[in-house]
DNA sequence: TGTATTTTACTCCAATTGGAGTATTGACCT
DNA sequence: AGGTCAATACTCCAATTGGAGTAAAATACA
């Protein structure tokens, strides 16, 4: 039986194009597309793709974070990034999400359809590129990265302006907080992060 | 008259080749070669050559520090890296330190001949590549970096420490110094980077 | 509806940090 | 021999930070 897939970007043709040459090839089969991550994360479980083909740009919420929860949602999908970035941080930030895969759109057809078919074999296509920045990436970062991810939203916010150099007290002043209350926030982030001063944090905010 | 010249560099045969080029070529010569900067910072002042190629590795002290001094003795002195390496670090370094053009050994006789004249009329001849990293390079930093190189040898040591995380304590430790001349070496160097944190401190260190 | 998580906020206490000033020593330079 | 700089070390004081515990309201979720 074909593999199933589906697309999430905002631009019509690379929609409607990409929907055309998946359905039109032997093994493959398109069963929706979708123009944003909302839209995704709503219809998505319905129509059981085996491959999402996702876009990083979209208005409103990401395809990063659509990646996040749709792997929630539905932990065996398997999800492709295919963009037209290869920027280091969308990569990381995919591939910490749940991606699998990480393809540039101007690849080509043919090796597209190969890249979601090594994808649904359970290999993780990438181009050239982004397979050297990752596997670099994750020579020196062990799990540095991954515990600022289990923060809450908050207490991202906070340790962002921590890694600026900010104080409490001029914290609180722009999140319009008590400075006990940063300051509770900021141990909490000690404690997910195993640090013991805001140096440390900053440095394991920075990925240093 | 022509323009005068000399080359800083540790292996025998660029000198010698550079020289019989230079001095071959209407409108240049060769009035000096240098095996190391040391030698250059004794004998170059005397040779008044208007324009100095520098290599960056050379035994002892380094080309880049070279630079800082030659231009601290000769401020008008225009001074050209020639290298192999076109490393980031080293390109920015090189500029800073007071260089003015930057291009890599393997350019072909002709445009090194053109890029040294270019140099004597005010100009900054550097490598495509190199040219884009700057301007972007200039983009960021303001002077941030300047600054941690006005940092003595202790605080630089002590900085490096602080921006791993570690307390004053621990540091003190580490030298065998008391925890006080750590907090007067750190008071120091907040003074110098104009920051009044060990988070704001790290992050000119890590040119952040 | 009830439970878990997040966000807010407080207390008490100890340790660390930051700011300002002074002082001694040795090195280096002229 | 005198001057500058670097490194060492101290004092005093105030502010910030970090650790532990409690708690209430809001949100999310099952």
């Amino acid at each position: 039986m074909p593999i199933k897939v589906s697309i999430v970007d905002d631009n019509d043709e690379i929609r409607e194009g990409l929907s055309v040459l998946i359905s039109g090839s032997a093994g493959f089969q398109c069963v929706a597309t979708y123009p944003t991550a909302e839209n995704a994360l709503k219809y998505l479980p319905a129509h059981k793709p085996d491959v999402v083909l996702m876009d990083i740009q979209l208005p409103g919420m990401s395809g990063i974070e659509c990646v996040r929860d749709l792997k929630k949602l539905l932990p065996d999908l398997q999800i492709m990034m295919l963009t037209v970035y290869e920027d280091d941080d969308n990569v990381f930030k995919s591939i910490l999400a749940g991606a699998s895969g990480y393809v540039l759109k101007k690849t080509p057809p043919s090796e597209l359809l190969e890249a979601i078919s090594d994808l649904h074999n359970g290999g993780s296509p990438m181009s050239d590129r982004i397979a050297r920045k990752v596997v670099q990436a994750f020579q020196q970062m062990g799990k540095s990265s991954r515990e600022t991810e289990n923060l809450t939203q908050r207490e991202s916010e906070i340790l962002s302006y921590v890694a600026k150099g900010f104080q409490d007290k001029e914290i609180a002043e722009k999140f319009f907080l008590s400075s006990e209350t940063v300051r509770t926030h900021l141990r909490n982030i000690y404690k997910k992060l195993h640090v013991r001063s805001r140096t440390e944090a900053t440095l394991k905010y920075l990925h240093k």
